[in-house]
DNA sequence: CTGAAAGCGCTTACAG
DNA sequence: CTGAAAGCGCTTACAG
């Protein structure tokens, strides 16, 4: 027993094992080690594959991947930038990549942008510093930093939300333009009149084609929008009480409210219930994303699903396809996830 | 214009600017662009400082973590490892640690564990390799791999939920026992009986400290729990549902129940429902941390609110005192933060 | 089948 | 004030 093993007996808290600790244990170079540890066991011969694999487990040797890293100028990190993880959406999304991801080796790196691009920005540095393999980038936000870093080697792939013009990258969503349009059709069938938007910041693409399919899709049908009843909102449920507020407020009511996303339609539903309005009796009201928590909270909640729990894999494919160098160079390629209307009372 | 710097102009997507680039462009020794970095400034004359400065600024440089990492034997990674993202009150928490330690520079590697022994070693043995410099274990498991870890060199701050038996190490959470023992006077003061209670996994301190809080406390106050209407529940909806169903189809209803956290009481809510039952008139409900959706979404529910918004910085705070060798080795030091007793319409 | 050696991108005593 | 050199924990051509 060498020394260093010696004291691990010893000491309560030990130093961690390194390969050359293992080497001296097993009587090898550590260039057998790290083959046995890799895998290139064709090249070891039987027998020292076997003592070797039984002083990696007697020491509980786990290599530094940081030591591995250096060499092969590859880490085994993912970073996922995420506008609020507070959002039950989000979160799920997140919780769908990083199962994905920890199945292939990968570990994941979370960072909150709260819709802002400076963060967004020094996240994307502090990124670029730890050297992520790939980054996953759940409502991009145009900023400087993204810009830059699309003119360098770091794999992006886009969720939820396209990336802004001029930056290239694959785009794992739904056709937010379509489910949008579906909604309007929805309104127009039940012979909702007028119809009202409480949509997310146009800056969003998600946010712009689900409002666009949907104005575009009334026109279509007969219905123009009447501008005092389209209003811009955050992505919470402050903001959707607030617009509710306004667009409840005058004599003139909508019969029936698209939002943006499900946090809007909660804040709208819970103003219309404050002023004694019944849903979808007086006013209907539309969501979109189907937050996981709906079931349960909001059972009464007609809204569009977006797939979150199979946009950890497509997200991990499209990195494994840029990994690979398969990716097109300048080309925002859409994988496209089927996306479901889901009617319930409020409409 | 050295060859490197030239073909990063003429390149779409360039290689990464490394120490030695900078300093062959300032025309200087890579020690002294690690000391400008590192801000060993006093070492440097000013006019070699602002020339290394405009290059480092100039060629965008960014030290790689994984360098620097290497050599100090340490990274600045930490890890949290979380039972279920999607729980929002976690999400929270995850919010307020991810906050608090970006800005000392640290990045934040998110583990979703999913109260599993097997998936917490798992990540336990993959944060070892990465080298983290610290672990926040929010809702720790009893685990062989947590024993294992505690024997190592690896901070751990235990976050909301105490380390098993036997495992020490900073504790950050409330005072659940005495929290829970206020839900019971309030019942008793309200003149609610029979009580019953759907409690969290007593494996957990917190379900346990909780559920025995409120126990005692009815005992004391004249008022034994009938077993049963005592039920063992997991902490998300489904499972408050389903108790809250066994619970309420005898003939014999109990009165109020306590919930071990808000996702119960949701389930427990619209188990009520179905079954006609108002909330309170013929049932109270209670439950426990806040969930910050319960303002928009359930703003209904009587509940302790845990604070855990100042979860973050609490942790860091623990988290430097275990990297400063402050903290004793063997014992479970408690930092308690208020909670609060937030009642509502459901009791 | 195996080992000695170079090198990944940094930091930091040491010498000047 | 500055630089040459060693070394952090690995991998991998190269030589034997």
């Amino acid at each position: 027993m060498s020394r260093r093993a010696a004291s691990r007996t010893l000491l309560a808290r030990t130093a961690r094992v390194r390969i050359d600790d293992v080497a001296r244990e097993a009587g090898v170079s550590i260039s057998t080690v790290s083959r046995v540890v890799n895998g290139v066991a064709n090249k070891v011969s039987e027998e020292t594959l076997e003592r070797v694999r039984a002083v990696i487990a007697d020491m509980d040797y786990r290599p530094a991947r940081i030591g591995r890293a250096l060499r092969t100028a590859q880490t085994q990190l993912v970073a996922l930038l995420i506008p609020d993880t507070t959002n039950t959406f989000y979160a799920a999304i997140a919780n769908s990549i990083e199962s994905s991801m920890s199945g292939t080796g990968h570990s994941m790196i979370l960072c909150n942008t709260g819709e802002d691009p400076a963060k967004q920005d020094h996240y994307l540095d502090e990124m670029e510093a730890h050297m992520v393999r790939g980054i996953a980038l759940l409502g991009a936000v145009d900023s400087p930093g993204l810009r830059k870093m699309a003119r360098r080697n770091i794999p992006i792939v886009f969720v939820n939300r396209k990336p802004p013009p001029g930056i290239y990258g694959p785009f794992v969503g739904i056709d937010n333009r379509k489910a949008g349009s579906e909604v309007a059709l929805h309104f127009l069938q039940r012979g909702f009149r007028p119809c009202a938007a409480i949509h997310g910041p146009l800056t969003s693409s998600a946010s712009r084609e689900r409002f666009e399919g949907y104005r575009d899709a009334l026109a279509e049908g007969g219905q123009r929008l009447d501008p005092q009843f389209v209003r811009g909102a955050e992505l919470n449920m402050q903001s959707g009480y607030d617009n509710a507020e306004t667009l409840l407020a005058g004599r003139k009511k909508p019969r029936a409210i698209f939002c943006g996303n499900d946090l809007i339609a909660y804040g709208a539903f819970r103003r219309c219930r404050e002023l004694g309005l019944g849903v979808p009796e007086d006013v209907a009201l539309f969501g979109f994303d189907d937050n996981p928590l709906n079931e349960w909270i909001a059972p009464w909640l007609s809204t569009v699903h977006v797939p979150y729990d199979s946009f950890g894999s497509t997200v991990m494919t499209e990195l494994q396809r840029l990994w690979e160098g398969k990716a097109p160079a300048r080309r925002v390629e859409q994988r496209l996830l089927p996306y479901q209307i889901q009617l319930r009372s409020s409409t």
